[in-house]
DNA sequence: TAAATAGTTCAAAACTTGTTGAACTATTTA
DNA sequence: TAAATAGTTCAACAAGTTTTGAACTATTTA
């Protein structure tokens, strides 16, 4: 395996990232990760934001494979944080990229 | 009525730009807008990438209240923008007003 | 070893979005 | 005045998204 992989393995279109952008779920768990700036695990992201475990999961799983967030598992807890290159890349610079 | 008023009464939400966004027709609307560079006839845009007038009309106006076209009506014609503000709001600045 | 905790998967249901054709309005051209 | 053209609206349908609870795996703690 390539040692430039990201965790998200897969192409990320500028579809996907635009759709996984379009909820108000993820956009509070994006909110919540940009202003903890380090590592967090699901849950507490959920908690924080009130939603069930099982919506959680969805949403991680979704702004996962948009590439708007990478992951690490560690033991019990997945601890995510966002990866900015990607909203740089499909977001920040989608305009003049255009 | 103000004179500062966009084409687009009614609020629009970071949902609903990041949700105009997340379709495949939109984002070719917005890619023929940008590289014309000048008004266009909604008719004209549709034909350049092939979709029914029914579905243009939807989309169309799915961008005007998401406030990423301007759109000004000149007897049969809708002549359309894009609205250069909202995607410097919405979409450039999104990460860093986060 | 049993219970608790973190997260995933699954199928069903509820909801939202996009496409279609037909009927419509308004304007222009023959 | 009749036909053509540009666009809108409507209802029906198809397709896609989100939420839910129950059952599951894996790890930790008592």
């Amino acid at each position: 395996m390539d040692k430039n992989e990201e965790s998200t393995l897969g192409e990320i279109t500028q579809i996907m990232v635009f759709k996984a952008l379009a909820d108000p779920v993820r956009l509070q768990i994006v909110q919540y990760l940009k202003h903890i700036e380090h590592e967090v695990a699901c849950g507490e992201v959920g908690k924080a934001i009130n939603i069930s475990k099982t919506s959680g999961s969805y949403h991680f799983k979704l702004l996962q494979s948009a590439g708007l967030i990478t992951a690490r598992k560690e033991a019990r807890e997945k601890y995510v944080t966002l990866n900015k290159q990607t909203f740089d890349q499909f977001v920040t610079n989608f305009y003049e990229n255009l």
